[in-house]
DNA sequence: GTGAAAGCGCTAACAC
DNA sequence: GTGTTAGCGCTTTCAC
């Protein structure tokens, strides 16, 4: 395996030149930087990043902390676009991307500490689940830049953040429908644990009240996200005193049995009743008919997050930073 | 932050000595190994990872290469699962795992080489999916060790791979069914493009065989992974010439449909007909009645393929090897 | 515009 | 059983 030494032997030239020539130093001269570039080609020779990483004092790497134990968290296809929007990041920045679970031990300290007193990695980035104060506090005392994916919640330190803006999603959905003229307006969520349930949640609230409208109770449940679920609210709420004309559903699960509630009681989508669910274009393509949605962009938000992240790196005193990235509303059949 | 300098000058003695502290080296005394770890503890030393990597020309760190573009491969908490088993055996090596995306570029030349030449990896992890001749002949050309997770299929080199053992799955299953006298077995299987799929299928005809029985081929179909193709093709099934007493089902979202079927028939599952599916427990438990399943521990898959891995990194010229993890069948309600 | 030399933090051969 | 020293492959200051 060549090394800098054997290609500056090779071009005749001192390994300074050579480490220069990779880093597109400008105080080489172009006929030098062409003939050493040539010589690098000729012997295939690539650097040795272990060498570079000592060197530089950095370790060209970042991690992603999961927490392997939280299967709602991350046992879905969201993990993965999530963790593809971060890759594609992190390798254009010719960094790689390390994984590990935060349970994990290694020597019996945590594998962050570990990583980071190691200087294996220069910067972590961990869905907000996970985040709370203590872990905050132990990357704030090595001094490792982080980014949370998702609000944070637990948390009351500053901490940078990037998240689906939730809230908007909703309150745009529902801003379509009032201005369609449907006033009957109901809303099936999550239950309000997670943030960003009730963020939806306040979308619905935010919009119908700048029209003026208070939300009708009986037209608003919130439940775990299963189809089943979905059906046996929607029905409910069809059997109900008020009978809606259109239906948020801050969630695609749910959303599948709400269709079904409605076709089983003979109403016409979207005529009688249009509605809108939340979520990536894949499953909402398979409902019948396909239902509207508000997308979520993932791969964006893993993306965004290194960005977020490499941001610090590159300068520690930045200051904290949430953002918040839009939706669209993908208009389907219903 | 401290080095080991500054550990073996508070500690009175060489940075050799500490480093073969650090390393338990036999020669060191124990009253000395105890006084150096004391200092080390206090003084909150970790070693500098990537002077340790450079200095012994080792990255300690292995590479899970996936697809992203293959959603059908990882777009599940298969893999997740897989992901988990390997991380936990790799950070039991004191290793970290990196995640890269095969089609990733790093300054035009693809992400493998580059881990690969620039020594940030010592070894390679990846679905059959990905294995082909050319990836097999690069990753040989490197000398780098590698495993692949699935039974190769695209590849006629000998590698070294990990697979659950499909084929005595359903082979087993089917027994099972042989035992309790039933006779008429059905199998509904996935197209057979992939290996498994095969493997499953040969399974349910080797058992069959050895009792002397041909399968009936209105009692066989094979098709696409849904929920629907499961309810469809099991009734085709129960309209046809032969009523099973029994049947295979080679995967979790057809067995959905499947009891269904049979269920809308008003046949009593399991006296009529008895019903086994394959893979994961968690979906099985969600279907009414429950479904029995073989169930197939992809954690361990994951935590073998490591291991396969690490054998293969500590010591280069160890023959390839196929590995087959057993699976258990798991009784519920059909 | 290029080279010589020191140094990043660790390990290992050799000395005692 | 422990210390001295050279060296891993790169970058960077200082010279010229």
């Amino acid at each position: 395996m060549a090394n800098i030494k054997d290609v500056a032997r090779a071009a005749g030239v001192s390994s300074s030149t050579v480490s220069r020539v990779i880093n597109d130093s400008p105080s080489i001269s172009n006929e030098t930087k062409a003939h050493v570039r040539h010589v690098i080609k000729t012997m295939n020779y690539t650097p040795n990043q272990n060498a570079k990483a000592l060197t530089n004092n950095k370790s060209y790497t970042v991690t992603l902390l999961v927490d392997v134990d939280d299967e709602k968290a991350f046992q879905n296809p969201f993990f993965y676009e999530v963790m593809h929007g971060i890759e594609k990041y992190v390798y254009q920045k010719e960094y790689s991307l390390i994984v590990a679970n935060l349970n994990t031990k290694v020597k019996k300290t945590n594998v962050l500490d570990w990583l980071v007193k190691g200087k294996r990695t220069e910067g972590v980035i961990l869905p907000s689940a996970i985040l709370d104060p203590a872990i905050v506090e132990d990357l704030r005392k090595e001094g490792v830049p982080f980014v949370s994916i998702g609000e944070p919640e637990k948390v009351r330190q500053s901490v940078s953040w990037i998240d689906i803006d939730n809230l908007k999603g909703t309150e745009r959905a529902t801003y379509r429908f009032l201005e369609q003229g449907r006033r009957q307006i109901a809303f099936i969520g999550l239950e309000s644990s997670e943030l960003f349930s009730r963020r939806r949640h306040q979308g619905y609230i935010s919009a119908l009240s700048s029209y003026g409208i208070t939300p009708d109770p009986s037209l608003v449940i919130t439940c775990a996200n299963t189809k089943e679920n979905g059906e046996h609210h929607m029905t409910r709420i069809l059997e109900g005193p008020t009978t809606p004309d259109a239906v948020i559903c801050a969630d695609n699960m749910l959303s599948f049995g709400v269709l079904k509630a409605i076709k089983d009681k003979g109403l016409r989508i979207p005529e009688d009743i249009s509605v809108i669910s939340f979520d990536n274009a894949q499953t909402a393509e398979l409902s019948y008919p396909s239902v509207s949605t508000v997308d979520v962009d993932v791969f964006e938000l893993g993306y965004r997050s290194a960005k977020l992240l490499f941001d610090r790196i590159g300068n520690t005193d930045l200051a904290e930073e949430g953002i918040l990235i839009s939706t669209v509303i993908t208009t389907r059949e219903t």
